[in-house]
DNA sequence: TAAAATTGTCGACATTTGTCGATATTTTTA
DNA sequence: TAAAAATATCGACAAATGTCGACAATTTTA
């Protein structure tokens, strides 16, 4: 089964048949793009959710001083772009680029109110979707603001194991607001217990 | 106009009719809760998703050590609630209590999922509702990962202008994740300049 | 209105985390 | 395969933030 048409219906209620998926499946453009390829540049306009059919992909801002925050992280079956700059058209002032290799599945703000509108299990799975990620991002922002540095990077482990092997240490340092210095200190601290 | 009618209708693109509105309304429950009575508590179900038509409110936590952490804070024109507990009836770790008296319209899970079936405009509102929200919360997720306590508390000020005065600072450190202490010799500093 | 609770501030000190330059190792590129 | 870039670690020191006890001012409660 494809890929996305599992991940689609493991969400809806009422499934999505093969047939309707081809009609479906038909509202994408498939693309390649290889580790540190662009996907999304600060000043553009987001005008692709992309979903991951494999690899990693990071989005990160640079500061005023030039340094990059990894603000999310993101591998397959998860959906990457910036939604603020997707849905009103404003320049974002987010990067996307790829860790990995990957293959996407691009979805245009067209085609995706197009789907809303005639596939009901799409829309059914979008509400579905945006509600486990408020979820998850209720739990960032939980621990991020009640945590030390130590007790988020374990947090961090448990709710992403894989995530370990497949970023560098300097990114999910960014991703979890500590340096790389202190990630380091970390991880020898916990070496010793 | 009811506000939250005028709600509903300042996100929908198919505006509620007044004579609509009427049966809307009836999947509400009016509740008023005075200042420091609780709306949630830990170890609950969140049965309702509470509009604030008037007050404030907070979420909050309490950790191993017994202190509070606050994760939310709510004003008029709010939804206040804990949506993974709503929508997988699973216990909920958070408090939510009113910092103002107030008047509230509860939203049962059964009556939110008929809403979303019968009325097209309440589904479309949900929807956008949900952008708007991921959208605030990169923007907190962001904050909170890369800037220091006093540029968090600038950027603070900012979205939310109108929360300094409602609510005590020691809830707005903690909202911030830094201690009561902390913002107040930021704020110290700040008059400085 | 008096007592109690809440809120905000402060100073001294402790702890955590950041900064920077150096270096070793691994991975990628030419 | 050699050179370059990326990654991870380290120590010394600096800066930011937390902890704690005290206290004054304000608000709430009885």
């Amino acid at each position: 089964m494809h890929p996305l048409l599992q991940y689609i219906n493991s969400y809806a209620t009422t499934l999505l048949t093969e047939k309707d998926f081809t009609y479906f499946i038909g509202h994408f453009i498939e693309k390649k793009i290889r580790k540190k390829q662009y996907l999304l540049q600060e000043g553009d306009i987001c005008k692709y959710m992309a979903f991951i059919l494999k690899g990693s992909m990071r989005k990160f801002y640079v500061d005023e001083k030039g340094l990059e925050h990894n603000v999310d992280l993101y591998v397959e079956n998860w959906w990457a772009g910036d939604r603020e700059s997707y849905a009103l058209l404003t320049p974002t002032q987010f990067n996307i680029d790829a860790c990995e290799d990957c293959e996407l599945l691009l979805l245009s703000r067209e085609n995706n109110l197009k789907l809303q509108t005639e596939c009901p299990s799409f829309n059914e799975f979008r509400l579905k979707l945006d509600e486990l990620n408020q979820i998850a991002n209720q739990k960032r922002i939980t621990s991020t603001i009640s945590n030390s540095a130590e007790k988020r990077y374990a947090d961090f482990i448990e709710r992403h194991p894989s995530f370990v092997q497949r970023f560098p240490q300097h990114i999910i340092a960014s991703y979890l607001g500590i340096t790389k210095d202190t990630l380091s200190r970390i991880r020898k601290r916990s070496l010793k217990r």
